[in-house]
RNA sequence: CGGGGUAUAGUGAAACGGCUAUCACGAGUCCUUUGGGAGGAUUUAUUCUGAGUUCGAAUCUCAGUACCCCGACCA
């Protein structure tokens, strides 16, 4: 992609109403919009993000026999009713009409399944946009009132089936936040069963000063514990704990039979898991940054390379790379170098790649990695076998 | 939903109750520039909305709205 034609700008000002880093960096960066409290537009480099995102958690799930599908927005208030759920403040109401904004699929996967499915186990999962009335969005894209959510719902025989798969999805997340560049600053902590199980649940909490948690991780067993549910004696016996914040990046609980019955499946029981798919994109900025702008992990970044010329003209590098399916973001911006560069560690894509009239003298390009000081030349006609090995 | 704060050009800021509301950046056009945010010319506003005080309001008062922060809340 040419940056001249990249739909985008970026700012050297913070806007003036956002406090949290990654709403800061991600707006001046020009991967995000703002448009109300906790209502953002993705611009295409966010959507590029989300969509790198999307596509890992799409392959860990199809891994664990996750089936995609696609549910609407739209919820009648009847599938409400019948779980009693309708009045819940946090769901957004169309005024005159019976329909509701969703927070969260059960009353819809439930009957769905009921519907289609005539064996078990089934594996069900969506990534949508969710609706939660928040009474207080925060901290940039980590609570909006509209966000992407990955939701899998899972529909078991048997208590013991239930809780192999579980442990199986837990698996899977690891396996995700590993890819997404966060596994270690994430830990699985317990916390409560919340309004439908008597049993607990496990949230994925990724370190940082920007969540809205706090867990406490024991220093002997390394198990962690959400607030909610922390004693001050861990299961190893220990009572020594780190406490940190923390922001929840994902969920999974075991529903037993609670909405199974109220849809009238017999003998059924079900677990459902969540990933904030923006939520996991705010996370990662909040840990990879500096004081210069944004570190993507290499696996969610927008572009792999960022290709910049300096007063001359590097097309032929970039239709090289192009011809070989590599991602690059081509800096073709008839802008000072001092803009360019910062720009480019704003964005922040793994390897900057710099032809100029220095490096064109020594037949070379000079290889940078966001994060590091390290400058390396590589000879022109190296290039693609030197990126090929880095891919 | 309680507490605190803010609202001026696309963005960030300035302006004692008093002159045609100023500056920088961005964007548009023209010329010169190019290794860490370059220079000149020129264009770019319903001071959030509504009411009030006043000879006179961006500035003071009241109400509303929006946004930020703390707390409460949070599948």
């Amino acid at each position: 992609m040419k940056q001249t034609e990249l739909f985008t700008k970026t700012t050297k000002e913070n806007p003036k109403d956002e406090k949290s880093i990654n709403a800061q960096l991600l707006m001046r960066a020009g991967f995000i919009d703002k448009l109300g409290a906790g209502i953002y537009s993705y611009l295409p480099l966010g959507l590029m993000v989300i969509e790198n995102i999307k596509n890992i958690v799409r392959e860990e799930m199809n891994k664990i026999g996750g089936q995609e599908i696609l549910m609407p927005s739209l919820h009648p208030k009847e599938n409400w009713e019948i779980t009693g759920r309708w009045g819940v403040e946090e769901m957004y109401k169309i005024k005159d009409e019976n329909l509701g904004l969703g927070w969260t699929h059960e009353e819809i996967i439930t009957p769905l399944v009921k519907k289609y499915a005539s064996t078990f186990p089934k594996y069900i999962y969506q990534i949508q946009s969710k609706f939660r009335n928040e009474p207080r969005a925060k901290s940039g894209i980590l609570r909006g009132r509209e966000f992407l959510m990955k939701d899998l719902y899972s529909f078991h025989k048997s208590e013991e089936d239930l809780n192999d798969y579980y442990e199986k999805v837990k698996e899977a997340y690891f396996k995700i936040y590993e890819r997404c560049g966060i596994k270690e600053k994430t830990f699985l902590a317990l916390a409560s069963g919340g309004e439908f199980s008597s049993s607990f649940s496990h949230e994925f909490q990724t370190i940082t000063d920007a969540g809205e948690d706090n867990i406490y991780t024991c220093k002997d067993c390394g198990c962690s514990f959400n607030e909610e549910v922390f004693e001050s004696r861990c299961d190893c016996g220990s009572t020594q704990f780190d406490k940190r914040k923390s922001i929840e990046v994902g969920n999974i609980f075991k529903l037993g039979d609670k909405y199974s019955k109220l849809f009238k499946m017999d003998n059924i029981v079900m677990g459902c898991y969540g990933i904030g798919i923006t939520r996991v994109m705010g996370a990662i900025v909040e840990v990879f940054n500096d004081d210069k702008g944004i570190i993507w992990p290499k696996e969610v970044s927008p572009f792999y390379i960022h290709l910049i010329e300096l007063d001359t003209d590097a097309s032929e590098i970039y239709d090289n790379l192009q011809r070989e399916g590599v991602k690059v973001l081509y800096d073709d911006r008839q802008k000072s170098a001092g803009e360019k560069l910062s720009d480019c560690d704003l964005i922040g894509i793994p390897i900057r790649i710099i032809l100029s009239k220095k490096t064109i003298e020594k037949n070379c390009v000079e290889i940078k990695r966001r994060g590091s000081d390290k400058i390396e030349l590589i000879e022109i006609n190296k290039l693609i076998e030197f990126i090929k090995n880095e891919l």
